[in-house]
DNA sequence: AGACCCCTGGAC
DNA sequence: GTCCAGGGGTCT
């Protein structure tokens, strides 16, 4: 479900929230994740305050004054919502914090794709899972240089889906980039040229930055940590829209299937060559 | 690079 | 019933 913009949009509606406010206790309802909770994993938090949120790649940071960082990933499915202490919990919630004067926050996933983990603030960009994470797509470190220093012949879709290339980049917004670039997805990513990969920098950046301006994509069930939809959605040009007039040229779009991710495209705006 | 795996739920 | 889904880890 959530790609970068989402899960950003869930931090910035999140972090204001519980910024300085202390974590009472936690309770794990069900501790299958992609890995399994272990019971004691939020213990070390009790008690600590809250600092701030931070986010790298798809990944929530959530930094406690003890020393300890606790992460969160959202998988296809996962969701970070806040309840009141009294109404009834929705299924698949696996985790639940109370935090002073705050409303009740719970980790809600139905497939069970995300993680979360505690770790030590020093051990964190030791962590498996972020060590090898690449560039912030919208940081100053993100340049065309980024794609063109990659090694191999892999199609750029498959590049830009590379996290250890970019972080946080999903299937909607590496379909937009490419449209938006107007290159084709299946490029080798070793033929494009300097200023293909400028402009492909450019249109990233570009459709991320609007993406979290209008709150996220909603598809189906993404909501931010307030419950609301995200209106990116409205400004999809290729993306879920198979057979579809292209917007610029009236092509159909089309879908084809790359390392098993829907790819949508308009095979007269986007140059194989 | 690609196939397969992990899961549930919604559309058809 | 079948197919599809915004994630990514782990094998060959």
């Amino acid at each position: 479900m959530p790609e970068l913009p989402e899960v950003e949009t869930i931090r910035q509606t999140l972090e204001p929230v519980l910024h300085g406010h202390r974590l009472l206790s936690s309770h794990i309802y069900e501790c299958r994740l992609r890995w399994t909770l272990p019971d004691h994993l939020f213990e070390s938090l009790h008690g600590a305050l809250l600092l701030k949120i931070t986010r790298r790649g798809k990944y929530l940071l959530w930094h406690f004054d003890v020393g300890r960082v606790m992460l969160v990933h959202l998988g296809m499915s996962g969701r970070l919502g806040m309840a009141t202490p009294r109404e009834p919990l929705a299924p698949h919630t696996h985790v639940t914090w109370e935090f002073s004067d705050s409303p009740l926050i719970y980790y809600r996933d139905p497939r069970r794709f995300g993680m979360i983990d505690v770790v030590n603030k020093e051990r964190l960009n030791e962590h498996p899972r972020l060590q090898l994470l690449g560039v912030e797509p919208l940081s100053l470190q993100f340049t065309p240089k980024t794609l063109c220093q990659v090694s191999g012949h892999r199609n750029i879709k498959t590049v830009l889906m590379d996290h250890k290339v970019v972080a946080g980049l999903g299937n909607i917004y590496v379909n937009e980039a490419l449209f938006m670039a107007g290159i084709h997805p299946q490029r080798q990513q070793c033929h494009l040229t300097k200023a293909e990969c400028t402009l492909l920098v450019e249109s990233i950046k570009s459709v991320l930055t609007r993406a979290i301006e209008q709150g996220g994509t909603t598809l189906r069930d993404y909501r931010d940590a307030r419950g609301e939809p995200g209106f990116f959605s409205l400004s999809l040009q290729v993306y879920g829209r198979e057979n579809e007039p292209c917007l610029k040229c009236q092509t159909p779009i089309r879908r084809s299937v790359q390392s098993g991710r829907s790819t949508y495209f308009c095979p007269q705006c986007q140059n194989l060559h």
